[in-house]
DNA sequence: GTCATAGTTATCGTATACGATTTCGTACTC
DNA sequence: GAGTACGAAATCGTATACGATAACTATGAC
């Protein structure tokens, strides 16, 4: 009885493949044979199709047909175009949750955010970012509004399997995030309006984004 | 050679499903039994299984387990989701577009919006969102990204899915919605920032929503 | 008369099998 | 030696078949 929780076979193999992909054993490019993830999850092709789709929809993976399946995330745009959805998308959400952020909230992110400018001194990336994303689900997850929250958390994948770690590549962007985020945490303590809580979490996001563009062009990514 | 272009069963069967919910042949709560449908195309099950998979990714269907598939959108608060988070989207999308919108396509966009004008004295609900949507297409699609160009495609799917006209609901909104889009057009002409044209466009369809909202509280829609 | 329970039916979920398409390698020709 | 055409292998696409699950119905007891 314990496995009845895990659901379908879909989904099983749907959770599977996204947890390669997103933990990097399926590296973008990589291509996905349905035949050989069938076999290792020991199940039929069919459900390792319709796990494929599920995940093409979410553009985890590109697919082409009586091709295959590839994991997708290769072009460098495709990093700046989520990133830039993402930002308004969460914006957005951020804005729309911040009245049915309480106290105890804030506290939770702010505690988040102290861990964050301890880890700034040994510096581990990964953990950085997996705090971000924390700090972040903080703040967005009372969204009100179902699709918009859906969106969200979209993006934050996208960018999970795009990259494990954004301030790998940007380190000098660190420091200034956590300022942010305390400025982000003032604003909605203070009951500031919804426009301008939106356009803070926006910068916030847009900030990073420069900040990764400046450092491309900069010269370390010379190769198209 | 002439059904090459069709594509698969699965994309034939994405396509027949998603035009019948949209032209309201499967109206909202229809249930979608997947033998039957893939009776009435001449294919098997497993296509159609995927299908209904994509359009469930896409929200114009929902999906549970070992019940079946339902047409989706006959919650009301359904369409203050989608609503809300269209403004958002396409108001971004609008905004990011303006820079790349051209003489020529203000100029049909205008022409769009005349053929509005007149659809007014007759009222045909109908046309007039048929024409909304060719309005807006006009300033959107020139979205530099596609992410959010997508999101906006899907956005109106699911308005289209859920109801066929707004405008049969809020009758009064049509003329005011013409008098914004002239004003839109206005602020993308004289070169507005970003921030005024996203708000503008935001508000546009947000105004929408409200009157809605008032027209739903007035009583018009007392049944549940 | 109402509620609970067992049996039936409808529908979904998955496995297996085979046909269709693409890709890659090899041989042949210019 | 380079290019093209043919063929084989790999992989996807779909049909069919059967097992699993949930909704419905009828029957019985209280």
């Amino acid at each position: 009885m314990t496995e009845t929780a895990v659901g379908s076979k879909s989904e099983q193999a749907y959770a599977a493949v996204k947890a390669r992909i997103v933990e990097g054993t399926y590296t973008p490019g990589y291509r996905l044979v349905l035949a050989k993830i069938a076999e290792d999850l020991g199940v039929s092709v069919v459900p390792v199709r319709e796990a494929i789709r599920r995940l093409e929809a979410e553009g985890l993976v590109k697919f082409e047909r009586n091709v295959g399946a590839t994991v997708s995330g290769i072009d460098p745009t495709e990093y700046l175009y989520t990133m830039q959805t993402l930002s308004i998308i969460e914006g957005a959400a951020t804005a729309l949750s911040a009245p049915l952020i309480g106290a105890v909230d804030i506290a939770r992110a702010r505690a988040v955010n102290a861990e964050m400018r301890d880890c700034l001194e040994h510096f581990d990336p990964v953990r950085f970012t997996a705090l971000n994303q924390d700090f972040h689900s903080v703040l967005f997850e009372h969204c009100p509004n179902p699709h918009i929250l859906d969106l969200v958390h979209r993006g934050w994948n996208r960018l999970a399997s795009i990259r494990a770690s954004t301030f790998r590549f940007v380190p000098g962007r660190a420091q200034e995030s956590v300022k942010e985020h305390e400025a982000l945490l003032q604003l909605i303590e203070s009951n500031a309006d919804a426009d301008t809580i939106e356009q803070a979490a926006r910068r916030h996001r847009s900030a990073t984004l420069d900040a990764y563009l400046a450092q491309s062009k900069a010269g370390s990514v010379s190769a198209h």
